[in-house]
DNA sequence: GTATGAACAGACCGTCAGTCGGTTTGTCAA
DNA sequence: TTGACAAACCGACTGACGGTCTGTTCATAC
């Protein structure tokens, strides 16, 4: 049982990597699921296997997206002993990773439409959101905001941070632009943590 | 030329109103033009005569909710002579004018994936974005905040007043998720703003 | 009265997501 | 070795949907 589950995997693996490629240029609705067949040489019967629909095959490939973003993130702040520096840097890293086309139309735009706010949010919650939510309850413990701040401040924090990656990602001088946003996003963390 | 045009505009804003509803109910991709079509009792031939496309009908829906959310903004401030009072006030009155289904659906979740970021956001230029960011730059003249922030921060507080919009949304107890959600947003302006 | 064009009607078309009855093929127990 | 089994895969087919196209109606202008 191990050729035909590692052939399974591959398929797998394979229809995620093109689903990709193909959400990113196109966004969701512009991609058909005929397209990915083509793209992946993969037949219909195949897809649906893996697969229960659509909306399926977009979470699996909005899955390894912040995987890749998590790890980004998790190397940024590797041993790191601030938990105020730590936080920094890692709200700079996801600016940064926000860079990419992928995570962009993925993660941003297209996630909460196909998946609906409540379910994108809550896919949030377990990973970014939940690790933003725990730092915020170490400056609430050093009394820089009001506890009962935190899970307003950590969805606002994000959703400020994305704005900031969506406006320099189309600006049309990606340099200063990128240099201004990540300037505002420390001068936003200051300003909601009371520096 | 009158009874013509008269019952053109009669059309149109029957489509629009019947549209506004499902679009509200069932988001944009769970609402067929077919739907529409039965709904509102009007024939394929005569909604494609008034709207190119189904995004151009979402489009007009759009315009519409804006135009009441706008209305509800301009008379919360009327008469006001402090722009920070003015601001805050605003600010609040759009997070009760988020708590309507049809704000949150169309304007805040279907709108960015329908029309694409970049439209979504031109369209909110010419219309809240742009008042936000003349209150900023006041509070720039005041020496508040950096004048080269008003950009980023009027759309990090438009974010940051949209998600906790939709955090009261969903709240299960919604008095005091909208209690708390206020408090929250007025502690951002503070904070944000340099009290 | 006749020409004009906006408003509307509805049959029709191509595309797409999803279904379903098969076939292939690796695995394992007998 | 073989035969049962199930995971993996195949592709024709279906129904729904967005959009097109060829008319038809009728208020208005001249």
């Amino acid at each position: 049982m191990n050729k035909k589950i590692d052939r399974g995997q591959a398929t797998r693996e394979h229809l995620v990597a093109v689903a990709t490629g193909l959400f990113t240029e196109h966004g969701y609705d512009g991609t058909s699921i005929e397209a990915v067949l083509r793209a992946a040489d993969v037949s219909r019967g195949a897809l649906y296997h893996h697969f229960p629909g659509k909306d399926a095959l977009f979470a699996a490939v909005l899955d390894t997206v912040y995987d890749r973003v998590e790890a980004e993130g998790a190397r940024a702040i590797e041993g790191m002993d601030d938990p105020a520096v730590a936080l920094r840097t890692a709200c700079l890293t996801w600016i940064r990773s926000a860079a990419d086309p992928v995570v962009r139309q993925v993660m941003l735009i297209d996630a909460p439409a196909v998946l609906g706010w409540q379910r994108w949010r809550e896919g949030d919650e377990a990973r970014t959101l939940g690790k933003l939510k725990a730092a915020l309850r170490f400056a609430a413990a050093e009394g820089r905001i009001a506890p009962i701040r935190v899970d307003f401040f950590a969805h606002v924090l994000l959703a400020g941070l994305n704005e900031i990656a969506m406006l320099i990602a189309r600006a049309e001088d990606q340099a200063s632009a990128a240099a201004e946003g990540e300037a505002a996003a420390g001068d936003l963390l200051d300003r909601l943590l009371g520096k």
